[in-house]
Formats: C-alpha cells, structure tokens, sequence
DNA sequence: GAACAAACGGACAGATTGTGTCCGCTAATG
DNA sequence: CATTAGCGGACACAATCTGTCCGTTTGTTC
C-alpha cells in the first residue's frame, strides 16, 4: 500500500506538502458523499456527489478511483459516530438511560441515513466489517445490561431489540401521511420504548 | 369516456365478446404491476411489469396507455383490500381487539408494498384520493373508539397512530442485519402495541 | 375448418441517465 | 517567476427506459 502522493516528487526529496486546496476538496468530497449517500442510498452517481460538493466529477474520481473505497470511507464515517453512541450508553450509569440512549441515537441516524438501509454489511471491505463488529458488541453489551436489571423485557433477543431502531426511520406508510421527521421519530421513540421497558 | 372496445365491432352489431386471451392477459398485468410496484416502488418500468407478467411490452401499453391510469388502478386495488381490514376492524365487538387488527393489517400491507411509501397521496387522481379518504374515516373511528374505551393511549392523534403502521415496514437499519420479514415485524408489532395499550 | 380481425410479442429507434477519461486551464508552492 | 499538482467539465461510451410498429398468433364466428 501507497499513499496518494505521486512517487515524482517523493523521489525529488522535494517532500511537496499535500496542497491545501487539494484538502480541503477531499473533506468537501467526503462530506458531501456522507450526505448523497444518506438521502439517495449507495446508487448516487459520482456526477450527483460532485454537484453535492460543488466540485468536478474529475475531483471525485481522481480521489476515489473506485467506488467501492469511496463508500468504504462513507460507512467507516457512519460507524465512528455510532460507536461513540454506544459508548455513551455504555457509560450511563444507569442501564435504562444508557439503553435508551443507544437506541435513541441508533434510531436517529438510521433514519438519517434512511438511504443506506441494510447495506452496512454487504458493503466496505473487512475493515469497515471490524468496526461493525465492535459496535455490535457494544451494543449487546448494553441491551444485555438493561435486561439483567430488568429494566427491558426479556423476551427479545439483542439483535431483536437492535431491528426495531430501523422502525423510526420510516417515511411513511401506504396511507400517504406526510413524513414529518421531526415529530414524527419522536413520537414513534416514545412508543417503542414504552413498548419495551419492563414491568 | 369509452370502453376499450373497438368502435367497428359494436358498429357492425356484432357484439363480439372481448376475446378471453385478452381478459386473462389484462388480469396478469394488472396482478404483475401489483407485484412490481410492491418491490420497486411506483418507478418501475414497463419492460419490468411486461416480464412480470409474462407477456410482451406491447401488451402492457396497449392496456394502459398512461401510466397513470395504470398506476391508479394499481393503488385503487391496495386500498380495497386495506379498507376491507378497516371495516373487519370496525365489527369487532371488542374495541382493542379490532385496533390490533387493524393496526395489524395496516403495518403488514404497509410492509408488503414497502416500494411505494408514502406515495399514495400524491397518485391516482380523485377517484384513489376518494378511497384513500374513506379509509382514512374508518380507521380513525376505530382508533377514537379503542381511545374512548380507555384501551388505548390517549396522548397520540389519530394520524399519529397511524403513521406508526410504517415502523414495521423498514427492512433493516444502519447496522444491516438480515431483515427476515416473517419474524420480523411479528416482534415489531408485538413491541409497538405494547407501546400503545393503555394503563 | 376457413376467414376475419383482435390481440399479441418483441425488435427497434430515440431519449435519458450514469460511467469514466482526457486535456486545457488555474492556482498553490518554493 | 517557474513549475506542476490539482481542477473542472466536455465528451465518448454504456446501460436503461419509453413508446411504436408490424409480422404472427389465436379466439371467434359462420
């Protein structure tokens, strides 16, 4: 592996520094992939990422010569983001907030991310895998926490309890009420945690 | 406004009968775009309804030269069914019990049809939006009834819980795992009429 | 079973949308 | 100021969808 850099001027010595708007475009790229991404799913075409960033379709293939890399970094970006979630809930003190933190915040940005549905382990190579993993492992281990104290019921599995926070994310139903997110994943949270605390 | 009838046939007196093969054929397109529009949503393609039922293209758009009219017929025949659940709902002598079994009906058609969201509003013209207004009248009387026989929550409008009939409809969240639709929404209705029984 | 026309299928032309490359130009760097 | 990494976006190619047309099949009638 290599980076970026082209191999010219490394063998000058010259040790040209990254140029900076050369930067500041792949972070613009990122961004505004992240965003694509979340709203049209893993199908957005480069031309749509690029307008996104307000670059050249050039900019975005010359970074990200493959698309398979490019959404690697995108999920990889989700993922740190969720894992620091679960932290947080594992830190709570108490298991039920902790919970309902994880589960808040799962829930919010699977509907952010409403695009992406159940792409997250099909796509983005082992190491975006790994992080999947470890966050997954976080949050059985806050699930699981929750349920020996009985303060969440016991009659679901942790990967169970994890399905539900795709509910919120819906649009809408057949019956065509305006989404309304604001409202609407709120209210939605409200029923399930009710639905899942014990006793 | 006219049937598909060819006017030199009715002129000459004949009378002849739409052909059988044609009945059978309209019937097939109309069960494939029933079928098409579940899963890829309102966008598919011709070519995709014509396969799905197994007949040419040309057969497709001989029938539904518009596509809106195809649509229309489409959704008109979802709400059918859906309204048919609501009145099902509304005999029930126990007012939780035909909630439940319209809140059921509701999130499995939902599920089913997972393609077209919340597009039902937005096609099919005023006939469909005549329907959709029917459906809408019975559902609330039978969510207003659970409500003023104390069995269901009372801090939800109406609209509210029936926008909850999309939750079990997601198919996964950010974290990927499998969706497994049989299982799945069972736990997910389970959790969310938990949610919203009363007391 | 012969004759007629309704209905069919699918090839095809045109439009639209996405992919990936190339090259003249801009501007960062030293 | 000279050099060149990096930029933008036009462009050629590919894939997909739309809608039509016409030779062929098949239901219906006599």
């Amino acid at each position: 592996m290599n980076t970026k850099r082209p191999a010219a001027s490394q063998a000058q010595g010259t040790a040209m520094p990254v140029r900076v708007d050369a930067q500041r475009n792949a972070a613009r790229v990122l961004a505004a992939a992240r965003r694509a991404v979340a709203s049209a799913g893993l199908d957005v075409s480069y031309h749509e990422i690029a307008r996104e960033a307000g670059v050249g379709v050039g900019t975005v293939y010359r970074r990200y010569p493959e698309r398979d890399k490019l959404m690697a970094a995108v999920l990889s970006d989700i993922l740190t983001e969720l894992i620091a979630t679960a932290h947080q809930g594992l830190d709570c003190d108490d298991a039920w907030e902790g919970f309902s933190l994880l589960f808040t915040g799962l829930a919010l940005r699977t509907a952010q991310n409403a695009g992406l549905s159940g792409s997250l382990d099909q796509h983005g190579g082992p190491a975006v895998a790994q992080r999947r993993h470890e966050l997954l492992d976080l949050a059985r281990r806050v699930i699981e926490r929750a349920q020996d104290q009985g303060r969440l019921r016991r009659d679901l599995a942790w990967q169970d309890v994890l399905r539900l926070t795709g509910a919120p994310a819906v649009q809408g139903c057949v019956l065509g009420l305006e989404p309304d997110p604001a409202h609407g994943h709120h209210f939605v949270l409200t029923v399930l945690l009710d639905g899942l605390r014990a006793g």
